[in-house]
DNA sequence: GTCTATATGCTGATAGAC
DNA sequence: GTCTATCAGCATATAGAC
């Protein structure tokens, strides 16, 4: 919160240099010394500026969520009709896990370490307001789903496209154009609003869910 | 290989002691003293059957995805009309996945790990036959679409929900019953069938996608 | 095959000088 | 605020008795 003008290296430096190795090694797997080298400080500075390991952690998880769930939010909020909300959705998902590979894996981290507490946490303050948003949505664009489920699925869609690139980039036919956030939006949205069962002779590139913004 | 009848532990039990070990903690979260202790031997002891540590995950990996891909192979194998084989696939995928949560897990932590020769192995030896036939799927059922990332959708889809239970049990209009393998097959079959766009008046429970198997 | 004992290294964390 | 020096604990892995 207080300002240090060129004072030591801040907090805030340390954080950043932290959030990037938590998400490629996990808790176990970052040293108190490899955080400290990458910012250039000894690993007993550390300790003046945090308590533990632990807590430096929980802080750069909050720090790698921070304004994550506005951005999410955001997308949902315009006045245009449903089917265009639901594109600008994906779009917006699309980029942010494109953009910030730390972000999936960091969630991926903190599912599989299963912390109770920190789960709800992350449940409650990064993703509530938006995924009651995205419910929301569901609910007017498609009220025979189960909003729920269906909320899940659509950004399970988008997460899971970019959270096995290491495992599909080896199957047939990958191509890396698949992991551009127009491509992946193109396809998720046509997907959701169409389904599988194309009319035969029906020329999906003519559908207006396939341009990526209008 | 070589059959040790009741003579001290095997190490297909040391194997099947620690899948579920590396599942929860992963590789650097469990030691070899843990694995022992819930085998019921000694730690020096676990060396005598694997070379070291990393010897021993890998094999327990291999352990753990063995036989798993003619499972989803099958399901694809049969003879059925394509919509009937995808929900038969998606049924299949759903049942392992919830039977086995160890499974979804290793893949996970696999891919967060990021060692590409693991990972070319992974996608090689264990997906690429039932992968492949599931592209084959794609193009008979939606020739339109492009059918790597339509498979890569389908296995999203289910493999998400379940993934993320432990985030989406905490938001709003979540259920026990939604990690039901018959519910998500619903959904899920639902979903990639016919899409968002449900016609007004349309009654989606009379609809063949929503049964179970017939 | 299984054990005890132990070597060796790395880790989180602290004490205290500057 | 940052450093050096250091401790205590735990990890992998080995040596060798039984």
């Amino acid at each position: 919160m207080s300002t240090q003008p060129a004072k030591g290296k801040s907090k805030t430096e340390i954080l950043e240099a932290a959030v990037p190795l938590f998400a490629e090694a996990g808790f176990k797997g970052v040293t108190m010394r490899a955080i400290a080298r990458t910012v250039g400080l000894n690993a007993a500075t550390i300790y003046h500026h945090f308590q533990d390991k632990q807590t430096l952690y929980i802080a750069a998880m909050a720090h790698a969520f921070a304004r994550k769930a506005e951005i999410l939010s955001a997308a949902l909020l315009s006045d245009a009709p449903p089917a265009d909300r639901l594109e600008q959705f994906v779009a917006a998902l699309c980029q942010l896990v494109h953009d910030d590979p730390d972000f999936g894996k960091l969630i991926q981290r903190e599912i599989l370490a299963g912390d109770a507490v920190r789960l709800r946490l992350l449940a409650e303050q990064v993703f509530r307001e938006f995924f009651t948003s995205l419910v929301a949505l569901c609910k007017e664009l498609a009220p025979g789903y189960n909003p729920h489920m269906l909320a899940v699925s659509i950004i399970g869609l988008v997460a899971y496209h970019y959270q096995v690139i290491p495992l599909r980039q080896h199957q047939p036919g990958s191509k890396p154009e698949h992991n551009d956030p127009r491509f992946v939006t193109g396809h998720v949205t046509h997907l959701l609003l169409q389904g599988i069962m194309v009319r035969q002779g029906g020329e999906q590139k003519s559908s207006s869910a396939w341009t990526a913004s209008g």
